[in-house]
DNA sequence: ACTCTATTTAGCTATTATTCTAATTAGAAT
DNA sequence: ATTCTAATTAGAATAATAGCTAAATAGAGT
């Protein structure tokens, strides 16, 4: 099941954007840091949030410490938010041009 | 484009079993109100946040103020959160014993 | 062992969220 | 017009979040 910490992780728009900076690959805390306007500690802390979340997990390599978007927990994210909604049929959400794939 | 107030309206346990209380239909306030241990007004204020990510909007009829699911919003989210971890292939997400309804 | 770099942890403050009780509003019905 | 019911708004207390600076940790390199 879903991590329920997952909902407030994702509430945080510049967690949002970590997030969406790691879809291209890892990337070290300080590489993140780099990126906003925000004091390093203060990102860490987001990190953290993230971790607890199981959005991304972190890896050690020297003395950096490189992030990865853990994708895995991204279906559970859909499903559980399609369950919200009461959606049954994923068909109705591919438009129509992306159809053929399947 | 999505309400950014989105992700903090389904950040709350509470707000998130409203959404699904609500996808089997309207429920008045009251009714709602019924169902959690929690004070009227307490639950009028997940109500504010709710219809201010427009999640959720009141009709009232009599004394009695029924709340819709705005499942409209719902695709906007999924595509959302698609996007927050660079799915492009929805298919992938349907499991196989439902691959048919396409 | 010392030092340098990268990152986190500690401690603090300000803001925002969550809950309550009491008071108010809105409409229905007598 | 008064009263009853349903729900909200007001006001206050507490808890949780988010940001900062300063201090600590971990590993690499000299």
């Amino acid at each position: 099941m879903l991590n329920s910490d997952v909902y407030k992780a994702i509430a945080h728009p510049v967690r949002r954007d970590i997030l969406k900076r790691l879809r291209a690959g890892p990337q070290s805390a300080g590489d993140l840091a780099a990126a906003y306007e925000m004091s390093k500690p203060s990102l860490s802390a987001h990190f953290t949030v993230l971790k607890e979340a199981d959005l991304i997990y972190a890896k050690r390599s020297g003395n950096h410490i490189y992030y990865h978007l853990n994708v895995s927990v991204a279906e559970d994210i859909l499903s559980a938010i399609m369950d919200l909604f009461g959606i049954e049929n994923l068909a109705d959400f591919i438009p129509p041009e992306n159809r053929e794939i399947l």
